[in-house]
DNA sequence: AACGTATTCGCAAACGTTCCCGATAGTTTT
DNA sequence: AAAACTATCGGGAACGTTTGCGAATACGTT
């Protein structure tokens, strides 16, 4: 290590000239500049020598033959004879021969990489959706990258760069709730790399799109809980950034003016559901001097709480207050009453949005602007079954 | 695309030779060489143009310096004037530069890249392992390539050559069920690619390892039945390949043999367990003419499918019954009643690898045979709770 | 005026592949 | 026997960076 004769940090020292057998360094940290005699140098930066990994050109100069020759070889080339294939073939298995993708992916500008964003990881959509993914890419070759944008816009920008410099093949994204500017999207277009949104979507950009039918999704939902006898009808969405969140309060108003409940304002709360707040506005609804018979939550965890805060309070579930989610998490089938929710197709939906980017990456013509709309189910249980 | 002429096919078609102004081809599925003339050639294969992407030599040429002044102007070295600096950071922007990192990876053969394989991704013990990583290794600049070995030890070796291939900087490895050779690891050691194995790890080979603390836990585990007043314990076990299921065994049978329990070997059962064989199972037990008044589960979803079986045969638990887990998924918090089980901190797991793995990556000694123990907890739930 | 030092930049060699454009025999075909 | 074709190999450019080694100029200092 090169140590700064001022101040003796370590950190932060670069190379700056050379002069006459003396290289020179800048101390960045206290910005001085100072030179070693160049075999002191050489002396101190040794220890990070560099291991030599075989390359194709040490199988060709073992074997007399030209490395061309040996590329073909490992490829299964045509153009090469059986006897040098399998000569080739066991000087590199003797060698202990690894092939550099790095320099493959270089020469051939392409990594069968498929980048993918997701939001979050906490609740159990997206990894289901990964698995689906994986699962596609792996099967036809492909490596799945996957990058964590964490709701926030500026981190999101930042995986997209990182995603473009490590040249993915394709980019799957499901934006943040941030997100409304979309800059930094178009230059996958520029660039022809295909981009496929899905789940949390916008519509201000012309791209592939795989969504579920939230809308007849969340109207299904209502109309469910209208059948079942539930008159006042809440509404726990999600924060209206989100189309998904804007879509589902459609299906809810839609439902609700379709069967002629009159929808109370102070009865649609929009907004983030962490726990906390989900616990926050539940108790208000619960707390409310004429409160709902029925909530309709934008998610499981959501619906839970409500759940929980009912068993808290003494509310009876299902008789006097019914309760859907949205999602169909694990716990939902097991909490008692069965929580009644929509089940999303989520490993699907990892399985089309892979395939459908395997798709665009062999095609000039990426700027699709389909949209791919998955089927949900209505999972009924007890949390909403009053006239049994 | 070029078609041969023979079988008409488009796949599979190959270059080989060229002979006075015709390129030859050889279509792999038929066996036939062909020749075409070249402007044809041309003509066919144009459409697969390349985009031209900006380079730093593009740069330097619009700005009359040399690629390397560009270089050192965008990675902010020391020998450049903040004038020209400026001047790069500008036409850089202006011609929408973006890094390639396949070149800087190839030329530093190192990628900032750290590789993951996992058995499975079904429960969610594993996604929750990788955020606690994803999150330590993004927030030090690194990315994460995840692969699943699928429970597969060839595919296990598949995926650790890929790694290889891919020059990851260090690998994170949960092993197969079926795995029982270790040569594909060793390659990582000549490579001095650090290597840590987690959770599913093994004896055999000479590497950081990050683990629970199996013994404790079972043994707490069946130690808080007996003091429960339960005297007849099953176990039902995972396959004894695993590490973690040896350990877990060895607890239960040191926790009964403390308490002065005989252990019945028709009701110590071992095996992989799915769903449906874990149902199996269970149910084999409670058919016992004197079946046993709790079992142990090696994992949640067996404890939970038992529950199950028990409510379905009327059994009453914890009364007739005890059951405690191991993992406490999600779901066994909201089953009624409460499944007793061992928490794993999940995360932390995944922190805890990430930031070895970093250490280790920067240093040159990285056959440290260390390990490191996470604590787990026992959380007590109604399922066991018979004194009450 | 001579010399030492600061500052800023360029040349060119790597990094490990792929693949275009052939060359060179040997083998058929005409 | 010439021509055409088959089969197998090699030379070397290209992919887009980084960086070691130095050159060139500018600025001080005796």
């Amino acid at each position: 290590m090169i140590k700064c004769v001022k101040c003796g940090q370590v950190e932060g020292i670069m190379k700056a000239g050379y002069v006459r057998g003396k290289q020179r360094f800048l101390c960045k940290p206290c910005n001085y500049y100072f030179t070693i005699q160049e075999k002191d140098v050489s002396a101190a930066v040794q220890q990070k020598r560099k291991r030599h990994q075989t390359t194709i050109i040490d199988i060709a100069k073992t074997l007399g033959v030209s490395n061309s020759t040996v590329s073909r070889a490992l490829h299964g080339h045509a153009d090469i004879s059986p006897e040098t294939r399998q000569a080739v073939l066991d000087t590199a298995a003797l060698l202990d021969y690894q092939p550099n993708q790095l320099a493959y992916n270089l020469v051939k500008s392409r990594t069968n990489t498929i980048g993918m964003i997701v939001p979050e990881f906490h609740n159990p959509f997206f990894p289901n959706v990964i698995i689906g993914a994986h699962e596609v890419l792996t099967k036809a070759g492909y490596n799945l990258t996957i990058m964590q944008s964490n709701e926030s816009y500026q981190v999101e920008i930042s995986n997209t760069k990182a995603m473009l410099a490590n040249r993915v093949d394709g980019l799957l994204i499901s934006l943040t709730q941030e997100t409304n500017n979309f800059d930094h999207l178009e230059v996958f277009e520029k660039r022809g790399i295909p981009l496929i949104l899905f789940n949390r979507v916008c519509e201000q950009i012309n791209v592939p799109k795989v969504v579920v039918n939230d809308f007849e999704s969340a109207f299904m939902a209502v109309e469910h809980l209208i059948v079942n006898g539930y008159e006042r009808i809440a509404h726990l969405g999600g924060p209206l950034t989100l189309l998904v969140s804007q879509e589902r309060l459609r299906g809810y108003k839609a439902a609700m003016e379709k069967h002629g409940k009159t929808i109370e304002d102070h009865m649609v709360i929009q907004g983030m559901l962490s726990q906390q707040k989900a616990r926050i506005y539940g108790q208000y609804l619960l707390d409310l001097a004429e409160r709902p018979d029925a909530i309709f939550a934008v998610n499981d965890s959501a619906a839970i709480e409500i759940i929980l805060i009912a068993k808290e309070k003494g509310i009876a579930i299902p008789d006097e207050l019914g309760v859907v989610g949205f999602s169909d998490n694990p716990e939902s089938a097991y909490i008692g009453p069965g929580l009644t929710t929509i089940r999303q197709p989520t490993m699907e939906m990892g399985q089309a949005t892979a395939e459908w980017i395997l798709q665009l990456v062999d095609t000039e013509e990426i700027r699709i602007s389909e949209r791919k709309v998955l089927r949900t189910e209505l999972i009924v249980r007890g949390s909403s079954a009053r006239n049994r």
